[in-house]
DNA sequence: CTGAAAGCGCTTACAG
DNA sequence: CTGAAAGCGCTTACAG
């Protein structure tokens, strides 16, 4: 508990102004090789550590931070980017004192997607949080970043762009818990289900890893057993209904776990009520309405949480560190695979 | 995006001083109530947040925020309390510039507890964190620091203890999470087993809350169906064994379902394998290093955690910022029920 | 009851 | 290459 040594101690324990402690501090030009050292030294010695509140106080007031969030357009069937903004919003307001701005920036394709870009590197912010949804245009996006010196954030999804900073949940990971929670349930004689509920965009990249870590998970913790996982890959603007096959799987008598790779595992339990197929177990992603009605009504078992405000929320933290302090750890991370029951729903 | 607004900019239209703005934002005596009401209505119609950057700084530099900790003394065979101070030093490491200052202080038994109590009460701390692991010595505690009006922040178990702030998890909600991850894992025609492996303190409080959780799980949610629950309290200062009737259970053909209320679960695996007892699932608590091991070893399907760090996280900055601002929502904390597997262990 | 002023620790623009 | 000074927004001790 050694009491605050500050940039004044400092300066007079090594004789020199505190405005060449500063610049050591930062390491900036215009410092004598030996005058540096030995005020590096005392800075080791002291084990000082800058105050926050006084750097923040004095930077915050002076240049704003400036932050483009670019997502996807929330619309009446997919309200899912309403919670990585609140993240974000969250973190406005604890950083507003420090100079953080925000402007949101929609999409809805790729057209749309380069255009709102565009008009983002024409204003010159200082950091960019987006979703990597069209690879070329994402791609294309990151190059210009990168030619300016322009962190981005990417959230939501891992793609293969080098170099990229994400704040996302690993997806094939996501599809072994998935898989192990399916097997607690339907156990290794079980029959599983892959169901990929495609859009108009075409199959999601998080749907693909999650179903590969879904897979992954039964070949690796029950290897030789050969448990029976089928895929159906089925298209969400015609009403989900079943094929010859897919009735012959749900007749089976045998537990049956179906894996939903996207957030609508809601639309399962009615299509089985309509068949009267019972012992199924259902684990799907997200807490949006539907599900978690879902859950009530134990049709479904287990939610994958991705925890999309933390994205949001920690996109904008590591953008304002990288930004205020060049330390670059909060560009990306990790989300947890949260799993949600009904019974710790809200607490989680 | 309001631009903004400072102190200053109120004193301005309010035409008052700085001094005055800053007794109404804090309510203090000697404002005329002509002149409070004036810079009230300035303060509203400019939305005014105050920097807490600045706020900080000139806080942090003048007074120190002194808190005690005071824990069970970890021991060889129980590390568990050096993970709510690994939390508390974080906190202090965030909040060091702010001026807060944590001692430790560690007990054994009732005695010690109250020993080390009027030790910190003996130094006038400005905020206290502890476990209520003693019922009467935790009330004597409490009812000392209420007339001093220092706040108090208990972790790790709820007990019936008037008006105090507990940060814990909800012990019944996590026992009834636990039953519903047995219940996936053995069904309706499953024997459950609830474990309470009692230390030479008697049964703890969470466990006594767990159990019922279970319980109330089953009535609840499979209300009539009489599932079979058994209770089996065990000393752990003895060799874990089991009686005959225990063993009758194990012998049962049907899948099992072992609760085991503590962080103890990881005895369990070698017993079942000693008398060759398969088909059973087994939730239990916290990632000790034993625990996880056997988590890896798919001994064990199901841990809970009970975010230890995170506990001692939030109480120091609940009593910073009660502290500071006067704001006692961080004073009470409900931990989530967090479920962890084998998959998701190393990113939860 | 109210105001004027000092100062928290840091960063920067300016002067030399 | 280095120093002296101003000022970020807030809080408080002091003066009136």
């Amino acid at each position: 508990m050694e009491e605050p040594v500050g940039i004044k101690q400092i300066a007079q324990m090594a004789n020199v102004s505190i405005g060449t402690v500063d610049r050591v501090l930062h390491r900036r030009e215009g410092v004598s090789r030996h005058t540096r050292e030995r005020v590096e030294a005392v800075i080791r010695k002291t084990g000082y550590k800058k105050n926050t509140a006084a750097s923040r106080l004095r930077l915050g007031a002076h240049k704003k931070i400036r932050i483009a969030v670019l997502i996807p357009e929330v619309t009446n069937n997919w309200g899912y980017w309403e919670l990585p903004k609140c993240g974000v919003e969250k973190a406005v307001e604890d950083l507003h004192d420090l100079g953080v701005r925000v402007s949101y920036y929609y999409f809805s394709d790729p057209v749309s997607f380069t255009k709102k870009s565009e008009q983002i590197l024409g204003k010159e912010f200082d950091g960019i949080v987006t979703a990597p949804f069209f690879a070329e245009e994402s791609k294309a996006l990151l190059e210009n970043c990168s030619d300016r010196n322009t962190p981005v954030v990417l959230l939501d999804t891992r793609v293969a762009l080098e170099g990229a900073n994400f704040i996302c949940q690993d997806a094939h990971r996501a599809g072994m818990v998935a898989g192990r929670l399916l097997y607690g349930l339907a156990g290794e004689n079980g029959l599983y289900i892959v169901v990929n509920l495609v859009n108009a965009g075409g199959l999601h990249e998080n749907n693909r890893q999650r179903e590969q870590g879904f897979r992954a998970f039964f070949d690796t913790d029950l290897p030789g057993k050969n448990v029976e996982i089928h895929t159906v890959d089925y298209p969400l603007d015609r009403p989900f209904d079943i094929s010859p096959e897919i009735g012959k799987w749900l007749k089976d008598k045998r537990a049956k776990g179906v894996f939903v790779t996207n957030s609508r595992a809601y639309v399962i339990p009615g299509i089985l009520r309509k068949y009267h197929v019972d012992n199924v177990h259902i684990v799907g992603f997200d807490l949006n309405r539907e599900n978690l009605e879902c859950l009530r009504n134990r049709d479904i078992f287990f939610l994958i949480n991705q925890k999309p405000e933390e994205q949001g929320y920690l996109a904008v933290r590591g953008l304002f560190r990288y930004l205020t302090e060049k330390d670059a750890s909060g560009l990306q991370a990790d989300i947890p695979v949260e799993i949600v029951v009904r019974e710790n729903l809200f607490t989680v």
